[in-house]
This record gives C-alpha cells, structure tokens and sequence, in this order.
DNA sequence: CTGAAAGCGCTAACAC
DNA sequence: GTGTTAGCGCTTTCAG
C-alpha cells in the first residue's frame, strides 16, 4: 500500500548450479585416438587440422571423419604450448565505473573485435580494470603468461607509457583511437573524429549561430584532444570569436554542470557542441530545467548516437561512428601483426552527422 | 559554409602499428633458468608458486628473489595444458545490434565478474555472437577446444536448450537470471527482479493509479516473463483490473510503438511500468510527442536505472539492480564450482526502486 | 624436505 | 607421402 522511497527487499538467497558431467570423467580423446581411428599417424591428423599438405585425399577424407565421430578438435592449450601461441588477444578497458554502462565504444567495439576475431578461431580475453595500477599489472599478466599473443590498446592518453610498456614486454599492439595527426610515430587506427565535430559546428554556423560553446571529455585522452582541437580550428576557420570551452569528464553530472557554468556566462553561446551524448543529454534536461527551450533558445549537439538518442525529447542532433567496424578492423590488422603478416590497411566507413531537433536557427537578437 | 546532413568524410587511411620486440627473440625464461638461479630443483619452484608445502624458508625466499629478478611466473599456457585446467572461464553473449550499445547489463555484468574472477587470477574469455547457431557453436568450441573451465549462462529462456547442451559437453556453468521460482530444477543466481516491479507497482497505486499498463520485453526470455507475472500478480493483489499489457523487445523503437498503442485505447491507462528503460524513455517521448504530460497525464516507469535515467525530462523512476555485485557473486560461484569446492551462497544486494519524477499522482477524472 | 622423471596433447623437424 | 621423435613449460608422483 506504501510507496516505499527507496529501501529494498531483501536479497534472494541465491541458488547454485554446477552442470558437472558426473560419473567417470572419460578420458580426453586425443589426436591419438583419432590417428588410431582413421588408421595413420598422429602428424597426418595434425596436418589435415592445419590445412598443410602432405597427406593423401583417401586418408583425409577418413581422418576428418574419425575425428568427427570422436567429435575431436585440437585441444587449445597443448596447441597454444607447442606452438608458442595462444590465438587469443587481449583487450583491457579501464572504466569508471558510471561510464561503463553508459559508454556505447566498449560493447560494439567489443563486438566488432569478436566478428573479426572469429573468422580466423581466436579467441578474446577481456579484462575489466578500474585503475592505473591494475591496468599495467593486467598488461604484465598477459605478457609473463603467455595468455594472449597481442593486445588492443584503447583510449589513448595524451601522455601514454602504455605503448612502451608493451615494447617492453615484446606484447605486439594495435593502438585504438581517432586519427591524431602527427602525434606520435606509430599510427592509431580510428576514425575521424573530428571530421564529425567540423560538420557539427559548420552545421551550426549555418544555422546563424555565431557563438558556439565546446564541453569537453577528460583531459587526459587523445580523443577528447582531437575533438577539442577540431572545434576550436573549424571556429577560427569560419572567422568567429573563439567560444567558451569547459572541461568535463563525460558524465552526466559534469555535463548538466558545465551547461550551467555556460549559461551562467554574461554572454551565453546560443550553442553547445557535447563530447559525447550523455553529457548532451544532461545538459539538455539542465538546461530544460532552467527554462531555457531546445531548440529554441539553444542548440545541442552530441556525439556517439547512442540508441537512445532519437527518442529524447527533442531528438538529439550528433555524430555517429560504426564503432563495429572500427572494431573489427583493429581485430584484422592484430591478428596480421601476430602472425607476421603486414596487416592490410583497414577501410573504415566515415562518421556520420545525424541532424535530428536539438539544433534550429539562432534566435534574433 | 554548408549544413550537410549525412553523408561523410572519407574514410581516414588508418595506419598500423606494431611493437613487435625487434631483434633476436630471446628464449624465454623458463621454471629451469629460475630452479638454476636459486640453486633447487623445478619443483621446488612450482612448489613455491602453487602454495604448496615441502619447500624450506631458506630456499623459498632464494627461489623468490630469483623468479622477481628474472621477471619470471608461471606460463599460463604450460600449466593449464600439465593441470588440465585453463584458469579461465567464458562468458558468451548474444544480442541483437541495437541492443548491444545500450544495455546496462552486459558491460557491468562483464565488470563485476572480472572483479571476482581477478581475485583468483582467472582470466575471462567472451564470445559476442548474433545468432542462435553461432551461440551453440561457441560453446562447442569452449568445450572441445578446452579453452575454458565453466561457463556462464545468462538472458536463460522460457525453453532453453543450453542447460542440456552443456552437461552433454561437461562443461560446468553458472546460470545468470532473476529467481524463478520452481521453474527449474537448478536454481539460477540472480536479483528479484520481480520484487522491483512489484514496489513500482504498489507506488503507482499508492498514487491513485487504477489502470496500470506494462509494456514487457522479449517473451522468451525468463527475466521478461518474471517481470511481467509480478506486474500481473501484484495488480491483482490489489484487488484492480487486469491493465493492458503489450509484448515488446526491449528497443527504443517497440516502446515508443508500444505506447502508441496503449494511448490509442478507448480506455487508456494512467501508468505504464516498462521492462526497461529504453524503452520507458522511447515511450515517454512518444507521449510527449502526442500532447501528453509525463507526470500530469501519465506516468512512467523504468527498468534498469540507466545513468541517463536521472538526466532525461522529467527524471525517470526506475528500477534499479546492483549488476556488479552480481557479476562478482557469479563468478565466485563458478570459481569454486569448477575447483571442486561446495560454493559458497551468494549473498545478492537487494534491488532498490528509485523514485523520481516520471511517476506523480493519477489526474481526477 | 628435495631431485629425477614421466606425462599433459599437440606440432614440426626429420628420417623412412 | 607417411611415420617417428623430440620438444613446448609446467605439474606431480615417487624415490632418495
């Protein structure tokens, strides 16, 4: 009968399950068995499993039958072992934990990484680490064990110890992050993220807007640099008066505060360009609460089009990536290092502008 | 100067990086080379580094010093291929697209079993499939290839195969889902999720609702048909008319259908409790969109408790579920399942509803 | 309490 | 072409 505030319920005691194949735990069958089975010899049945030549049509067909009937594939760890290779990579993500849930890179690109990954069987270790000293312990742990033969290396800091870190360890890398022009000697692969933030604000130069706001991400990383630096030269290029920039860290919090700061400013810009949707978003409902209209009295644009993006109210106007594709490309290209190929240069999609109802027409003066 | 709507850029020539440690490979240090630096035998060494009795002070502290000065430890690989064990368990997750960037879950899920899985130097191998067959295929592989000790099980369906599928394999897993009662014999590890619906049900009525409406989500999925008995059985409880209930999927895109529909009624409800956020949000915009006030006219209710939740206009009140701890609870328990050992009962935080300003009192009529 | 030796299951030289 | 054999690096039994 009571609406209850926020107390909980008390926890469930939560069962337990093990599907533990009882009985007499069989003995493994092995590529023995297999040889056996087919009638040749252990090498012959590796050979067929890696696509080497060297054994006769007659005996393949029954060596890929006898394993098909003992339902054998090579076991991962005595192949990793013997062939000094795990074919497996590594990808670690340090998160706070409130833009964990919220970040739509880490999933897709995720997901992107195990369609590229899966093509050629290997497998993804992920770890999930919440500071500096576990993410560097996490790297250690890949290289001494031999757990994995390559890692991803994402969210790219401005000042990064990481890729020597790797150098060190003899870990090979992809570096993961927007094309940062001449910022260092090894080339990330990305997108071009501040291609999106140029059209942005072109967009909303040609929507009358003359003074044009930037919140920005953490600092500390290569992107939130890129999509900075892109505002700011697409302003002075299109001869406007450099707008006020705030820096934030891409929470929700941070944007609503920022927002404020901006609004609270003597001359307030008419528009505000988000590094990423969540702080747009958040600074939308603050500036909502206010009593300031968007579109109306101030023009909002996001980045990442996160799913949710169409149906705020109004429908959020931002950038969008296929953080999928990035993903996969960067799977491509670490396995290539790996194996000791020359990775084929990736071909990614170009970002996207989405105009949706948060940006209109500056208001007259 | 222009405003162009969407076409893109072109697509960045993305370079490629590796930090292969050049040179001549050096042979990798083995258990021997630190047996030989601290004058014992292998064993003594692997004695030390799996905590087992048989070693002297003396000798230990030797063998210590030894492997930190050689950088040596274990090689994963070597000692999962001679214990039969990968130190490793597996977690595979299949969604759709769209879901995959935006759902709450899977990225803290994912972090919280890190959190509880580093604790005892387990590594986690994750599998994104799209697709029933590739999801299937995962496990066989899993299993075949030994790559993993257990596996968990989550999004469990009304009519789930991969229960019977996995005791075929001996693969051990933990399943991942809200307390169903008596639905199975094993008993999954999860939040009351019903217990969630049935407090926002309550608040609703509290407020003067009488005709409270549930969008559900995907219907072969338990943790939907959980939360969708509890809405029915709690309204019953009540003593009010079964509201009208729509089938949706958990897209932005079915919420805001859904509620599309629901307004069309001759006799519209007064609340709507979503099964998750998205689409509580969708359906919020969707109202909007027709001159309805969210809370004036209708009220709105969530799941999941997205960061974004506080953020949108007006804030949403939602659900909300420690899926952290859960994570952590899941992965202890694999842990010890797969080591043999009798688990430990999970103790799960119970789920909190959070109350903000989508929900307010039912209008007089 | 310590050391030698036999695997774990597979790969890849190298003879046949 | 096909089979034999020696590892990959660690764990673990079993004598010393």
């Amino acid at each position: 009968m009571s609406a209850d505030e926020t107390a909980g319920d008390s926890a469930v005691p939560p069962g337990v399950t093990a599907s533990d194949a009882v009985g007499a735990r069989e003995r493994r069958v092995t590529i023995g068995d297999v040889a056996a089975k087919a009638q040749v010899s252990k090498s012959a049945v590796s050979f067929v499993f890696n696509g080497r030549a060297g054994v006769g049509e007659a005996a393949r067909e029954r060596i890929l039958e006898a394993a098909q009937e003992l339902g054998w594939r090579p076991d991962a760890r005595a192949r990793a072992l013997s062939r000094s290779r795990a074919q497996s990579v590594g990808l670690v993500v340090r998160r706070e934990p409130e833009l964990l849930s919220t970040d739509p890179f880490f999933p897709q690109f995720v997901a992107g990484v195990e369609s590229g990954l899966s093509e050629v069987k290997y497998a993804l270790v992920l770890q999930v680490v919440d500071g500096e000293e576990t993410e560097t312990e996490a790297y250690i742990r890949f290289a001494h064990e031999s757990r994995v033969d390559g890692v991803f290396l994402t969210d790219l800091r401005t000042s990064d110890d990481r890729p020597a870190e790797l150098v060190r360890l003899g870990l090979p890398c992809v570096l993961v992050g927007p094309a940062a022009p001449g910022q260092s000697d090894e080339e990330p692969i990305g997108l071009d993220d501040a291609a999106g933030i140029r059209r942005a604000v072109r967009h909303l130069f040609a929507l009358g807007h003359r003074r044009i706001a930037h919140v920005a991400g953490a600092a500390r990383y290569i992107h939130s640099d890129v999509r900075r630096r892109a505002w700011s030269e697409e302003i002075a290029e299109l001869g406007l008066d450099p707008g006020p920039i705030i820096d934030a860290d891409f929470t929700g919090a941070a944007g609503a505060r920022a927002t404020h700061e901006l609004l609270d400013l003597a001359r307030p810009p008419s528009a505000i360009v988000f590094a990423n949707d969540l702080m747009a978003i958040a600074g939308m409902s603050a500036a909502t609460e206010r009593g300031i209209r968007v579109p109306h009295d101030l023009s909002i644009v996001g980045f990442d089009d996160i799913p949710l993006a169409p149906y705020i109210v109004p429908p959020l106007t931002t950038v969008r990536q296929d953080v999928f594709e990035w993903g996969r490309a960067c799977a491509r290209t670490l396995v290539d290092i790996v194996e000791g190929r020359e990775p084929t240069p990736a071909r990614l999609p170009p970002v996207e502008f989405i105009v949706r109802s948060s940006t209109g027409p500056a208001r007259e003066r």
